[in-house]
DNA sequence: GCTCAAAATGATAACGCTTACTTTTTGTAT
DNA sequence: ATACAAAAAGTAAGCGTTATCATTTTGAGC
């Protein structure tokens, strides 16, 4: 039911006839204890049903609870829903739990995030940030092992996680080349988040060492979010003269292009345009044709995500070590048109 | 960095050249300080950006903090991430923030988060059972508002949010029916959990109905998640006489079922056979034909167990609630064959 | 039965904060 | 300047634990 409250340590040593000394060494098997007094207090603790205040114990240890703070833009996203599974895989080990918080990509709510996650003094803290300097001043003051994953920040100062976004948006931008094509479009990200420009980047680069122009009604800039990927892929779709290939810059942005696809008459994904996305998403093998994707190592990032926040609190002055994954490609088809004959 | 120590009130209260009950006072905008006062407080709060430790605050306080507790068999499911989200929307507004939990679907397991869940006092608990009797006792000691969501227990003494499986299978059942099949199987969830056990029965009681036969051979047990709903599937489809139409129970399941459908040599989705699967997926409308589902209100039945939570946090001695939600049938295609004609 | 070390238990001070309650300061009326 | 109420700031207890120390109990050896 719901109306008792919780019962203390008291209320068991009272029952127990024992002091909340003896209440706790049962507890923790820390000391010694009479087998006769033990059986007493046990039966006082199963019959109250008591669990021990989690908050009280750490405060009187003075070393906070097992607790590791993930701050990400997106928990509903694959891509960080499995840097989560994977931080969590790490530290579970170390009988840590993990509290997740979400700054929806928001510096404000970034701020706010970080302020109630500091309030419960977690070991360490996982942080994808929202900007490359808005919220400098306030994760420099965190008195806590910090681990940045996906992204930089305008400071090189905490452990890093990151993905080699060039070389994955320029394997994408040579295959679609190699493919064939020639009129060839990016939905890109943010250019205020490294992931963002990285990836234009390398995208960039390809075209031009191709040779091939990247008109400026072919790039899309979206805030990689489903929403931005349909309405921009709309245009693009509705263009006089259409690209033939799109590179979408994130999973979100490639659910929304591939709407886009669908809902514009006389579009065909794999007949009128292909197109490659960056990180693998659940329904890439069920797409006709299935859909080529840069996919990244993600659970491993947050697996050493963890590992570098267990590793700094053992080792709190080592120097700051940083992690690049590389990403790799997975073709399945849809960076080809049916009609096109590869160059070869 | 990482080396320091969290601040106290005590650091700051020097700091201010004030006692910790001024700095108390301006933190919390109880009582009067003087301007002036609250000036050099607020400065020391910022020079060395003081976070209060919300435990001790908590402890102080009394009523602990805005904690959710909430425990579901896999927090990776949609299904139950949606649950997330609603119950998050509708707490947040409180202040509130939300402890996930996964009992990956095993009762001892589920005995062990519940236990480090409440060493944490919420105020609240968001729980699906794993099972129908295995934890009963540990839960009905639990001293805090709890709300069940999406299955019972065996005893009837909590809030609860369900979904009308019964209704949903059975609208499954007859679209099948009413497209033309009449060789039907299913791909059925636990028999120990009320939603595998009721769905089983509502589209049971349709086949029965309509005269239909559901042969052993078309009865596949599966356990909710895609693996069984792959391994069942093939077997389905291997059968001398394979089904012509397969309901899958759930999500997981589906995105299974649809895997085997793709490893098949001659079978094919819409073309020998038909699927409807219960809840809606990501992928769903990206299949071809797209997916007809039996979609429920996900996000409806967490903001209505978050409600009922908070009313009884309020009010906790009044009498249980019981919320029975409708799904509804999403018709996107899949559940007729190309070739068949509707027999109107 | 008595002694005395060893073992078991109890009393109590932290931990960081809030909040009655108490004391000091302020400012106004004389 | 003095008195005095009101306002501001300080003191200390308590929240539920653990850990240190002090005290009591136990039981072995005489």
């Amino acid at each position: 039911m719901s109306g008792q409250k919780h019962k203390t340590i008291r209320d068991v040593a009272s029952l127990a006839r024992v002091s909340t000394a003896t209440v706790s060494r049962v507890l923790n098997g820390t000391g010694t204890v009479r087998p006769r007094t033990a059986e007493r207090v046990q039966q006082a603790l199963t019959q109250l049903g008591y669990v021990p205040n989690g908050w009280a114990q750490a405060m009187a240890v003075g070393n906070g609870i097992n607790l590791m703070g993930m701050v990400v833009p997106d928990i509903q996203n694959p891509f960080f829903a499995a840097i989560y599974a994977g931080v969590s895989e790490e530290v579970r080990s170390h009988g840590m739990i993990i509290w997740m918080a979400n700054s929806g990509d928001d510096p404000a709510q970034e701020r706010t995030e970080l302020y109630s996650l500091q309030r419960y003094r977690p070991h360490g803290i996982v942080l994808t940030p929202t900007h490359l300097t808005e919220n400098l001043a306030v994760i420099e003051k965190i008195p806590t092992p910090v681990c940045l994953v996906d992204r930089r920040l305008a400071v090189d100062q905490w452990d890093l996680v990151l993905i080699d976004n060039k070389h994955g948006a320029r394997q994408a931008a040579k295959t679609l080349i190699e493919a064939g094509h020639r009129d060839v479009a990016i939905l890109a990200g943010p250019q205020d988040t490294t992931p963002g420009r990285e990836r234009f980047e390398g995208f960039r680069e390809v075209l031009q060492e191709e040779g091939l122009a990247l008109p400026p009604a072919y790039v899309g800039l979206g805030d990689f979010r489903e929403s931005s990927g349909y309405r921009i892929g709309r245009e693009l779709l509705s263009l006089d003269h259409p690209p033939t290939a799109i590179f979408s810059c994130n999973n979100l942005m490639t659910m929304g292009l591939l709407q886009a696809i669908q809902a514009t008459p006389g579009a065909s994904l794999g007949e009128s345009v292909s197109v490659i996305g960056f990180d693998d998403i659940p329904i890439s093998t069920f797409t006709t044709p299935p859909l080529t994707v840069v996919s990244r190592p993600m659970k491993e990032m947050g697996i050493q995500a963890g590992r570098l926040i267990l590793d700094r609190m053992d080792h709190p002055t080592r120097a700051k070590e940083t992690i690049i994954l590389m990403p790799h490609l997975v073709i399945r088809g849809s960076e080809r048109l049916a009609a096109a004959k590869p160059r070869v």
